[in-house]
DNA sequence: GTCTCATGTAATTTTTTATGTTACATGATG
DNA sequence: CATCATGTAACATAAAAAATTACATGAGAC
């Protein structure tokens, strides 16, 4: 099964937005995802019309956050992408005729959103400012690594 | 995101054996499960490694349940097909050396595992038998109304 | 024995969907 | 008005489940 990474991939991107102020041009972007430009622009339309980023065109133009980092949950940004499949697994066939099928769905579909529920509470939990916090966290432990390294 | 249907299919494949004592031919099967023999047996080769099923060549022959339904849980089949994947969204990349990456991977991770945990957890609650008694329960259901549609 | 039936399995094709790419339109700035 | 950047539609690519084809193997029936 194919695994989705587009929630991966703009949490990437807005983490990296969160760094600097000025604007990013989709290009940039891309090259720091190692992906393609319209991709990005893809991506990132869900979230403008949420109001969690604002693009300009033209010389200077480029892609800026637009929302408060601790306002923004992951379960947000989730929902922003299009509230995508969350499991990679689901029922042969919904409006089953036969009986067994229905017998089966109803256990399954019990699991799948028992553990849906779960996994939307979780990502709900989580703000932007959180990872943001996180990942300045790393920064600074790399840092002394790479001053021990160094001998100091 | 396209959804994996074998254990959904594979628990249908089952309840329908449960009914009936006699061995059921890839063919009959496929039929009852709108599919091909051959990913019939595809399918059911993985369950016969584990012993709950078994399967004969020949005259006579076809697939046959080899094990206590209340013994084996929703989870044994899961794994019996190998475990694939249960949810639909991954990280972009493993192995990140980027820091951001590090970041939201360790975020994103927290809440899939817990998601997964659970749903395991769920499908380790349900025995065949539970989900045959419940397409019993069903099966009288229908018939009760199909006796007040006739006007008794 | 050999004919037929059924599984066992490799190889191939189809289908679906995320992802990547190309092309061109729109708008903003110098 | 030339350039830069987004906005999108249209098309190409890639990966994986599912379906199909083809043929080998083994077990009764006659």
């Amino acid at each position: 099964m194919r695994r989705d990474s587009r929630l991966s991939g703009v949490l990437h991107v807005l983490l990296h937005m969160a760094q600097q102020p000025g604007p990013f041009t989709s290009e940039t972007l891309a090259k720091a995802m190692d992906t393609n430009p319209v991709v990005i622009r893809r991506i990132m339309a869900g979230l403008r019309e949420l109001g969690y980023v604002r693009s300009e065109k033209g010389h200077g133009g480029g892609w800026r956050l637009a929302c408060d980092l601790s306002k923004v949950t992951l379960r947000d940004v989730y929902t922003a992408l299009g509230s995508p499949a969350l499991l990679a697994m689901g029922n042969r066939t919904e409006a089953p005729g036969c009986l067994v099928e229905q017998a089966v769905n109803a256990a399954l579909d019990q699991a799948f959103h028992d553990a849906e529920a779960l996994l939307l509470s979780r990502l709900g939990e989580v703000t932007l400012a959180m990872l943001s916090e996180d990942f300045r966290k790393r920064l600074g432990s790399r840092k002394l690594q790479g001053m021990r390294a160094h001998g100091a």
